[in-house]
DNA sequence: CTCCTCTTCCTTTTTTTATTAGGTTTAACA
DNA sequence: TGTTAAACCTAATAAAAAAAGGAAGAGGAG
């Protein structure tokens, strides 16, 4: 039935499309050997399997004042309520849930401390928390795509 | 000097640009009706002023057998050979250096325990640690942009 | 084996999109 | 008040994407 094989070829678009989702088709094709009209069927199917999920934009965090980032791990009954109000929250980037003794893990991005404490006190009521200030980041969504 | 200054139109550009990075600038231009090389022109500002860093395709990670993310705390004496290992890991997809009790927060991506198993072992030797199943991702990267 | 079908790729043509050129308006400021 | 710079527009040109049509090869069924 649905056979989501991806080959060689489609790996070498994946990567170039992750480092450029805009890149042009011709210049794709020009790097990989392959006419465009090919490289563009394959991305398409790639979109209709469901494999390339999307292309967005990226931004400096710094420059949009949302430059410090901070990680809360944060156990709570009140999931459903809880889950609402990160969606709402401008200030939550992603949200988790997780195994073991915290049941959420959040990512935030404020400007300040001051936001930060805002938000604290939000949270305080769902329940017992743990933060982290992310200092720096090393390493950021880069997915391997070799050998899937 | 470098005034970075972003207004209600560029919010509105890259709110569009986040969902979609490939988005035509004639739709763009029509969705928030201004003509299209306007629209260009703040674009290309955006990313001169470092605003906009770049345009990424997203995947589906299950559709890639990396659909079981892991989170670990880890701290570490060994700090450069471990930023080294975790730059070649191919699994690790997020490294930051945070405060508190762990030095480093990694996010893993990996098939299954079997590859997660191997990574822990590598990580050991480093220090102690603390890992977290990530059963469901309920936010993701959704950064808003309104006032800046 | 041979015909059929499906997939993947190609080239060529057409359509759509992006870019450039040139000009208008407005605001800031010497 | 004249000058400059920014931001926008329309119109023309250049570039890219999409569509059309077809060839080559792999695998299955008779």
């Amino acid at each position: 039935m649905g056979k989501d094989l991806i080959d060689k070829t489609d790996q070498k678009i994946m990567k170039l499309l992750q480092q450029d989702a805009r890149m042009p088709l011709a210049k794709i094709s020009q790097l990989i050997s392959m006419s465009s009209p090919s490289v563009k069927e394959r991305i398409t199917k790639l979109e209709e399997k469901g494999i390339i999920t999307g292309y967005r934009a990226t931004f400096d965090l710094d420059k949009l004042d949302r430059g410090m980032t901070t990680f809360v791990m944060l156990k709570t009954e009140k999931c459903q309520r809880f889950i609402e109000l990160c969606r709402k929250s401008k200030w939550i980037t992603d949200l988790y849930r997780i195994s073991g003794e915290y049941n959420f893990l959040l990512k935030i991005q404020t400007n300040s401390l001051l936001e930060l404490k805002e938000i604290q006190n939000d949270l305080m009521e769902y329940g017992p928390s743990k933060s982290f200030i992310g200092m720096e980041q090393l390493i950021s969504n880069q997915v391997d795509i070799s050998y899937s």
